[in-house]
DNA sequence: GGCCGCTATGCAAGCGTTTCCAGATAAAGT
DNA sequence: ACTTTATCTGGAAACGCTTGCATAGCGGCC
């Protein structure tokens, strides 16, 4: 393997210039500049990774946690995440902890700690007081999406504001009957996405008048075939809402194939709405709120590299992302018959 | 930050002594050992990542380099090794590489060859000659998942052979006017699976005495919306086909979308199938043939970790993964007026 | 009882960079 | 002409581990 003293011996350098004139730090006359780049390339250099890590402390590396790639929401994050560090001459390393709650302690005290990422990207992931100190501990710049992390940097959107205004989107129509499928409880705990949704639309249904029926909130794991499943449970009962709210745009997807699948007609029997932004959307014509999953990844990773490089400690900031309210065909005013 | 030496001083033993203990390789007593342990967990130590790597020489660090974690065959890969990674207690570095050429172009360069990973796993990306020499000239074993690489250990199924047996079963149900949707051509420049797939789908039809139409052969980006649109075109046309093969899942599931849109029931009116094995096969009731994504994830990263460990270097096998006819509620006989 | 072979340990030499420090040279100021 | 300041360069000390080599102990064997 060659290394940067092959370099400097052929470029008639020493060592110390050449790693200068290949890092862009520290002055470099640009003749020598020249020299050392062009034996590197004619070496076929690269530097080592690790021995320019262990030297300067950088490591040009973020570690991403995500519960699970195979969900919509968190894939579009990694690819947002992944694109902006791609541009920036980063690696990515992807945690992608599963339900195995082992995976998850152990990616903290074996891998997060172990100093080889620059900072690290937590996608709804609740962390403990003692896990996020053991980061900052490491001098490691943590940011947050879309679950609180205390005294972390954070990027999210206003759960309940959204949930509010999707609610208001099918009261505005007309509905009064509205269901609203929430997510497990176990998901509650981790972060608190699903009750804030939840208290959303109670809020929302309140302020209208609106009775919110128990039977008419069920809950399901966030997947479309969970969806489905409890929407089948939903439709088959006694009597029927004219609209359903559901936490997620997967969720959202599961009602409209039950609803299909019960003979009824979207949106002429039934209103649909979801959050998020899903791709599907545009085929199923979901009415939904646009999150931009993959602008929240690349703001994520665009505000870490500012820290990194200005080399301040991230405040803790609760970034506001925007969202955006789609109308599509998935809702519309309620039948007549249902008054 | 504590390094080894604090923990060698606060158990009493050297450096060298206390790296054994931790590493468990070389011996070490029972009792060092446990000294070293008790202290290491009372100071809260963790390796460095970096120097480890730059003393040994390994990283325990994996690339693995796919066209999008977005879409579903892929991140189902990326789950299924991870999980295999983490369990072996690897790291994973995603190299997301997207449309953009560039990017792959740099992945290569500057990200792969600086040492830092172990191995690589390619998903569905055609390497060159020359990129396959440098990942062996830095003695980094590679598989590849998917597509072919010349020279390389590589895992997949039998494309051709699936294809067929997908569209006997649907001969074999008595339908004789099959159409297929296939990927577009520049899918298959990078890697050939869509041609592999359609001869294999050719081939059958051939076989039974069917004939193969033309404008029943329509292309798609393999991705649901993308297969929504070219199913409503296929549909929209004059005569009608009574089932439709999709060369994967997620072009099957836009095609029974289309499919419901005009108003045509499946399977009863039409037959749909796909190949993959997707989540929402089950609530849309898709036949298809599980290829099991994560399985192929999983065995890729078993395979590079026995190189790596026996220190072997990774022959040129090509390892056929087995697939599995599902049968659903997609596929049926055709109606009886279309003899 | 002396010797062999084995395990357990420590010393110190790397691993391949970055970066501090100091020296050297050149330009600029007085 | 001589000091001051700025720019370049090289030597060498880190960075924090792993591991080859050498040594010391120790039970078993003839």
């Amino acid at each position: 393997m060659t290394g940067i003293k092959d370099v400097a011996e052929r470029a008639g350098l020493s060592v110390a210039t050449v790693s200068r004139a290949l890092s862009g730090k520290g002055s470099v006359s640009p003749a020598s500049r020249e020299r050392a780049r062009t034996a590197a390339s004619e070496l076929g250099f690269v530097l080592s990774y690790h021995a320019s890590s262990l030297a300067s402390g950088r490591t040009h590396n973020v570690g991403l946690v995500v519960p699970s790639v195979h969900r919509w929401f968190f894939s579009a994050v990694v690819e947002g995440a992944s694109a902006a560090l791609l541009e920036a001459g980063y690696d990515l390393t992807l945690y992608n902890i599963g339900e195995n709650a082992a995976h998850r302690q152990s990616v903290f005290s074996d891998f997060l700690l172990r100093k080889r990422v620059d900072a690290v990207i937590a996608v709804s992931l609740e962390l403990s007081e003692s896990e996020l100190q053991q980061l900052h501990a490491v001098h490691r710049p943590i940011v947050g999406i879309g679950g609180p992390l205390p005294g972390a940097s954070t990027i999210r959107i206003d759960d309940t504001a959204i949930a509010r205004q999707a609610t208001n989107h099918l009261i505005g129509l007309g509905h009064t009957k509205i269901a609203h499928i929430t997510g497990h409880e176990a998901y509650d705990q981790d972060f608190h996405l699903p009750g804030t949704r939840r208290s959303g639309f109670e809020k929302a249904m309140n302020d209208a008048g609106c009775p919110v029926r128990p039977e008419w909130i069920v809950s399901a794991d966030f997947t479309i075939e969970g969806a489905y499943a409890a929407a089948r449970q939903l439709l088959a009962g006694e009597e029927r809402p004219t609209a359903v709210f559901a936490a997620s745009d997967e969720m959202a997807i599961g009602t409209i194939l039950a609803a299909r699948d019960f003979g009824l007609r979207v949106p002429d029997d039934i209103s649909v709405m979801g959050i998020d932004g899903h791709d599907l959307g545009t085929v199923l014509g979901l009415t939904t709120i646009d999150q931009d999953a993959k602008g929240q990844g690349a703001l994520a990773v665009h505000t870490l590299l500012g820290a990194i490089t200005n080399g301040t400690a991230l405040e803790a900031a609760d970034t506001q992302h925007p969202t955006r309210l789609v109308v599509r065909t998935s809702t519309a005013v309620p039948p007549a018959d249902a008054g």
